[in-house]
DNA sequence: TCAAAAGTGTTCCGAATACACCCATGA
DNA sequence: TCATGGGTGTATTCGGAACACTTTTGA
């Protein structure tokens, strides 16, 4: 897709991919490579064919862009300015979606001049393609808001962990400190975790018992 | 917009108009004068033009529809499937909104036989046109939610009312009874309400002081 | 034996809920 | 004087927040 018709609308669907990297919530970008902002930073993302379900574009352009399937996503409002693209009318659904780092390596699959992680607390200097940086705003509310509703940051953990690293997570996409004890408290009553008899054991201290989601039950949110 | 170019994206714009008639929550339907569809009722809605913004268009179909000015608006999450209108591939954005019903009188602006209340309660057994059905019920899932939130309940009432009338409206929002006091409580720690010296009697019993909303600090939320 | 993170219960506070009677009016 | 809805306060309950010490390990 070259030039955009100018009388015609075009929906693209953009996704803002959170994970926890190195203590700090970060979100995939991709660097131009095309006008318009040709090289600068925009969410991955892409135009919806005429045959093509809303999510389903979604999930493709995730996958081609980053190789990872099965993705958590989560429809957000649609961005629709009159302006919001050069090139024509565009509008933009975008997706808030969770992964695990480890699952995706970024130079595995894409030059890491294209893409990378961006962390969330150094966005505001950073500038944006399009109205990326309005979506990503939408995106972090949503985030912290179902977090707190609905405890999805189990889709940005790895397949087992420890409470505090579950804990961790928690913090870094709320931004705030959590007590210990309530944490553990408010996260057993919801009756999600399965524990397992393996121990995560690093530096000298008392190993940690490691934990999954029962899927079944996640599931039914 | 005779025929849909099957190979363009459209943008519609619907509206889940909700307001309170004789004790009931209503939302306005309007019967479709051509096919698809044709003789269904359906949203009030229409196609977003080239260099118009989504909440604009929103206002635009509304006013031409009913005459009012002036609704409160709130985007909902986009729809679009696939197979979801017939004549192509359409988008619909959809829009809650809320209104007094003293303010809109139906056969006013619309034929009579052309746009009605419907009741929310007794929609499952109407068939609806496209897929606004679904619509409707995230509608009222937003609605409920937000009356909750962010007490847009004030939206739908008249400039003065009582706070048995505005305390009406929740319970026919939420289907649920609520407490007098408690209700008045929470309704007065919200500091938005004004009193006014008239009362409103209507008879034999004890008038009713009328309020109406500081608008100013209701606009801050 | 020390450092470092894992693990564990109880108290406190505020918000939501439950609940019952008197007031002002017109008929 | 009675029927009708308007108007008001307190006790209880429940969930969220605050808070400190013991346990297990490797160095």
């Amino acid at each position: 897709m070259a030039e955009l018709d100018k009388n015609q609308f075009y929906i693209a669907v953009d996704a803002v991919v959170f994970t926890i990297l190195h203590n700090q919530l970060k979100l995939l970008l991709i660097k131009r490579k095309n006008e318009p902002f040709k090289g600068k930073f925009a969410l991955p993302g892409g135009f919806v064919e005429r045959d093509e379900n809303l999510e389903d574009a979604a999930k493709r352009e995730l996958e081609e862009e980053t190789g990872v399937k099965n993705i958590f996503l989560k429809k957000m409002h649609a961005f629709g300015d009159v302006g919001r693209d050069p090139r024509g009318r565009v509008i933009s659904i975008p997706f808030l979606a969770l992964i695990d780092a480890e699952e995706l390596k970024l130079h595995a699959t894409d030059d890491a001049e294209l893409a990378k992680w961006g962390s969330v607390d150094s966005l505001p200097k950073h500038e944006l393609a399009f109205d990326h940086k309005e979506i990503i705003k939408e995106a972090l509310g949503l985030l912290r808001f179902e977090l707190k509703e609905t405890n999805i940051a189990f889709e940005i953990m790895p397949k087992r962990f420890t409470l505090t690293e579950l804990q961790r997570a928690y913090e870094i996409i709320l931004d705030k400190q959590l007590d210990k004890r309530n944490f553990r408290k408010q996260i057993f009553e919801l009756s999600l975790l399965k524990e397992h008899s393996e121990t995560k054991m690093e530096g000298a201290h008392r190993p940690a018992k490691l934990f999954s989601f029962k899927e079944k039950q996640y599931k039914m949110l």
